[in-house]
Order: structure tokens, then C-alpha cells, then sequence
RNA sequence: GGGUCGCUAGCUCAGUGGUAGAGCACUCGGCUUUUAACCGAUCGGUCCUGGGUUCGAAUCCCAGGCGACCCA
């Protein structure tokens, strides 16, 4: 039957339903349990015994199996699922002056994918399938459309990302990604709390985007005729809250940047910043740490992580390696050693770095090589540190190494999945590295910011030392939930319209 | 941006030049212990879109759309 004439049937249902006198769309059924409590507390029931409770549960019918004068529907909350026993005689007794026919309309009007309201007591089948046998029932929503086939359902990755509703029905661990999600982020949230942080929001809509590298998304505010940017980081306006006197902050939220789409890539993504006064890099790797472990034990209960088959320990302190000793330690070269860019070039192009002259600094090489020959290598979580200041326009110079900044970037499986330094507060320093990237982005380089004028005043007003970092949130949700894709940890992923107009 | 693969019934899939198929779902009939219930019967198609080759195209060719994976 095509899809039309599915719905048509349900649609005459619906009728009916309206005729008996019954509402196909109630307004609201009582609830005493959900199902996964059931299964849990009547775990220990023999087979074949029922115990006299009432217990009022709803949920959708996920499968029916109907016999003459028995039927049995796995109904599925959001808890999971249990089995109705639906008896005729039952059925009709107790519910004889609402509907005396109303096992027939049950086997008749209900379907898979309807949403049903059962009270009844427990029981446990002599098959042994823990149940509710039910004394009354009401359909609380009609489904219109058929749900996927019960046993392979929907597998199409595509028609997945595009109905997830559809997906989270049939697919339970979709259902768990997203509940492992949200218990991700409030644990993150929990712990910064406890450390005394606060979370404030900044604008996402901006004059300027900046704090990052990246291709803003443009919009426009139609009463103040003005070209507006979504931000492309929180970073600058954490940092003016610092210079405020907020001590402890953070902010949790969607980010965007008009950058393609891969299996690491939503044009729209969570990141976390946090910046704390009066502490450097090395603080904030142990409050990097610190926040990573929070979430994995809140949602694991361990630090012992499979990703992909790959076992991840996640067990702090992790290590920490400068990126000059990771290059040497996969290529051979020290690019302490080389004086000239001409120099580091011929010895990058040797161990086979691609693109070596497009590289005008030899920082800029080193950060490349790393990227080339070291970064995939990093399964455990490794804290790489120490990073060229040309590829670190916000981070303040090292207090020891000319050349370098205070900088670590934390990689897990192999991507980078936290960023943070000791913030540059320097003003003057400041406002030449911006001025460096406005140069670039005058001479077309798409990704490069202008200068924010207003974040240079508040550092001239003085912002204390101060530690910050970045980590995106969807990146830990693959790894803590096994995502091969971003798209399985956000739950409406960014796709085309399935068909273009023209 | 490049490469590879995919798109056929509501869902999962078969069909590689000759009448578009199966299972599930749906509809009808039977059935009081099922677990993808079962048995019987029916119903269901923009074969992603457009063009081309051919007596004949889901199938071959070209262009396009959407997606997946890999690479940049």
C-alpha cells in the first residue's frame, strides 16, 4: 500500500475513534511508573504470577502481536519498554460501561506507532516476559504514518540525521547518545560550579567576529541597517568579563563557523571557554583534566574509554609534551636548530611536509610538520605545549622560550580537542598581533578577523593574568559516547534540503 | 574542492538490456501465552531528477540533486 493510502486507513481511524465517542488526540493520562522501574522492581517476579497492583503507564506502541481474544503490545516510554498483556475478558469487564467493545476497537483502531494509557496490575508471563496486565486503556494519540520495519528499522543514515525523531524511536542508543549528552554538559556545569565558576552568556550575534580563525556566517539587522556576524568564538568577551572583575567565568554554547561539513565538522557546534584569574597554562591543563574526568565519570563511571576500538585512558595527569620535542621525536628535525625559513623548509619538504613554501614563518612550519606527522599519533590524551606565536595571536609570549607562547592544545584519538593558554594581557603586544591578523585578512585571507577595537580598550583598563581555554563540547560526546561521526552527537545536524529548488 | 560508493513499495533489501520482485508494515479472514507470533488471501512503484543510446533502460552513457566514507 503506498504511503497515501497508510495514512488515509489511520485517518479513517481517527474518524471512528471520533464517533465512538473516544478522542484520538486526549489531553493527559495519569502516570504511576515507567517501564525501566518496573523491570527493575519486579525483576525477582516468577514466571507466571501476577501481583495485585495498579499501575498506570503510557507510551507507543512499539510492536502488536494479536491473537483471537489475546494480544500483546510492547510499548516503549522514554524509560523503555514493557510488555501489555491484554486480555479480552479483562479488558471488557472492567472497562465495559466506557466501551463494551473495547478489546475489538483495541485490535481494530490501535497501531504501531500510536500512543496508548494503560492501567492494570503486573504480571509475568509463564514465557516469562514481565507485563502489565491491563484492566483499562485509552489511545492518547493516533499515529498517522507507519513506523520502520520493526526489525531492521531505519538504517539509512541519511533518512536518520533528516527524521531523527523517526531514529530515536526505533533506535534506542540514539536515545542514549542524547541522554548521555545532557548528562555530559551538567556535569561539566556541576564541576565549574563547585570550583566557584559562573557561567555568563555573551552575544552570538556581533559588529566583529573574532577570538578564532575562522569564516564567520553574515546576517543583517533590518532597523539598525546593519551587517551583523554570528560569533566564531566566546573567547573576547569572556575575557573583557575578567577585566570586569568576574574572577571564575565560562559559557557554554553554539558556535558557528562557515566551514564545510566532515565526520569532525558541524557548521554549528557546543564549545565550552573558561578563563580564571591569576593562573597560567600549567593551571588550566589540571583544570582541563579536571573537567574531562568530571564528565566521564558521570556518564561512565570510569576513566577506562573504548573509541572505536581503541582503548582510551583517560586516568590524569596526562602527558605533556612541548610540540618541538613531539616533531623531533616523529620526523628527526629540531626546529630549534634552524636559522633561516629557507632552512626549515628543505629539511620539512625531506621528511615529506606538503605545501613547505606556503609556509612563511618557520613557526608556522613547525606547527604544520606537527600537523602533518605528529597529530593523528596522539591516541591518549596528550597535552601538546609550547606553540609558535605566529599560529597564537591571543596568547601571551613564553616566560622562557623566545619565539614560543604559553600555549598547550589537548589531543585525544588523535584530535584536537581542547585549546588554551595563558591569555596575553599585554595591550600593546595585543593590539600588534591583531593588527598582524586585519593585515592578513585585508590581504584576503577569508578566515583572518579585524581588530576589536573596544576588547583592546578593556585590556588597557588591565586584565590580571589569566588562564583560558576551549574545548568542543560535540568532540567529547563522540568520545565519551563512541560517535564515528559528529553528526551522531548532535542531534539535528546541519543538512542540504533534500531537493534544490530550480 | 577531488575520489569512491549509495539512492528501487511506508521500512529493509533483491533485481546488470526483455512483463518491476521478496520480507516486514497495511487491509481482510482465522487464532487466549506471544517475543520479528503464526496460517491464508489481498493491496501497494516518480526504480532520486533530466537528457541520450536502443525495437526495448531500474539496468548502458551524459549532466544534475541529496547522502555516506576517504583525501585536501
Amino acid at each position: 500500500m503506498s504511503s497515501d493510502d497508510l495514512r488515509s486507513t489511520r485517518l479513517e481511524k481517527v474518524d471512528q475513534l471520533r464517533q465512538l465517542g473516544l478522542t484520538p488526540f486526549a489531553y493527559r493520562w495519569e502516570i504511576t511508573h515507567q517501564a525501566a522501574a518496573l523491570q527493575t522492581q519486579y525483576a525477582d517476579l516468577p514466571n507466571g504470577e501476577e501481583v495485585a497492583v495498579e499501575v498506570a503507564i503510557a507510551g507507543r506502541i512499539l510492536i502488536r502481536r494479536v491473537f483471537g481474544k489475546l494480544a500483546f503490545f510492547t510499548l516503549q516510554d522514554e524509560t523503555g519498554t514493557i510488555q501489555l498483556y491484554l486480555d479480552k475478558k479483562k479488558i471488557e469487564a472492567e472497562m465495559a460501561e466506557i466501551d463494551s467493545a473495547a478489546f475489538d476497537h483495541l485490535k481494530q483502531l490501535t497501531d504501531m506507532g500510536d500512543f496508548l494509557g494503560v492501567k492494570g496490575s503486573i504480571k509475568r508471563t509463564d514465557k516469562g516476559e514481565l507485563s502489565v496486565s491491563v484492566s483499562q486503556y485509552a489511545i492518547l494519540t493516533k499515529s498517522l504514518l507507519p513506523l520502520p520495519d520493526k526489525w531492521h528499522g531505519i538504517t539509512d543514515v541519511e533518512k536518520r540525521y533528516r527524521q531523527r525523531y523517526v531514529d530515536l524511536i526505533v533506535n534506542p542508543q540514539v536515545r542514549d547518545t542524547f541522554r548521555k549528552r545532557a548528562l555530559i554538559t551538567a556535569a561539566i556545569r556541576r564541576y565549574l560550579d563547585r570550583q566557584g565558576f559562573i557561567e555568563i552568556e555573551t552575544p552570538i550575534l556581533q559588529s566583529e567576529a573574532g577570538g578564532a580563525d575562522a569564516r564567520p556566517f553574515i546576517t543583517y539587522h533590518n532597523t539598525l541597517e546593519m551587517t551583523l556576524y554570528l560569533r566564531i568564538a566566546t573567547e573576547l568577551h569572556l575575557k573583557r568579563l575578567i577585566v570586569g572583575g568576574f574572577e571564575k567565568v565560562f559559557e557554554m554554547g553554539r558556535i558557528f563557523r562557515n566551514e564545510g561539513v566532515s565526520t569532525r565538522h558541524n557548521p554549528e557546534f557546543t564549545s565550552i571557554e573558561v578563563y580564571q584569574a591569576y593562573g597560567d597554562y600549567n593551571d588550566m591543563m589540571v583544570l582541563t583534566e579536571g573537567i574531562i574526568v568530571a564528565a566521564a565519570q558521570d556518564v561512565l563511571s570510569t576513566l577506562q574509554v573504548t573509541y572505536q576500538g581503541e582503548a582510551i585512558d583517560l586516568t590524569p595527569p596526562w602527558r605533556r609534551v612541548t610540540m618541538h620535542d613531539l616533531v623531533k621525536e616523529h620526523t628527526g628535525l629540531d626546529f630549534t636548530q634552524f636559522q633561516t625559513l629557507e632552512e626549515a623548509r628543505a629539511a620539512a619538504q625531506k621528511v615529506g611536509v606538503p605545501n613547505v613554501e606556503k609556509c612563511q614563518s618557520i613557526g608556522k612550519l613547525l606547527s604544520e610538520t606537527f600537523e602533518e606527522k605528529v597529530e593523528t599519533t596522539l591516541i591518549q590524551p596528550t597535552f601538546v605545549t609550547d606553540y609558535p606565536i605566529e599560529v597564537s595571536p591571543l596568547a601571551k609570549p613564553h616566560r622562557s622560550k623566545p619565539g614560543l607562547v604559553e600555549r598547550f592544545e589537548l589531543y585525544i584519538v588523535g584530535r584536537e580537542t581542547a585549546n588554551g593558554y595563558s591569555e596575553l594581557t599585554d595591550p600593546i603586544d595585543q593590539r600588534q598581533r591583531l593588527e598582524a591578523q586585519a593585515a592578513r585578512k585585508a590581504a584576503g585571507d577569508l578566515e583572518a578577523q579585524g581588530v576589536d577595537e573596544d576588547f583592546l580598550t578593556a585590556l588597557e583598563y588591565g586584565m590580571p593574568p589569566t588562564m583560558g581555554m576551549g574545548m568542543g563540547i560535540d568532540r567529547l560526546v563522540m568520545l565519551l559516547c563512541d560517535c564515528a561521526s559528529i553528526r551522531d552527537a548532535i542531534a539535528f545536524p546541519l543538512l542540504k534540503p533534500e531537493f534544490s529548488e530550480e
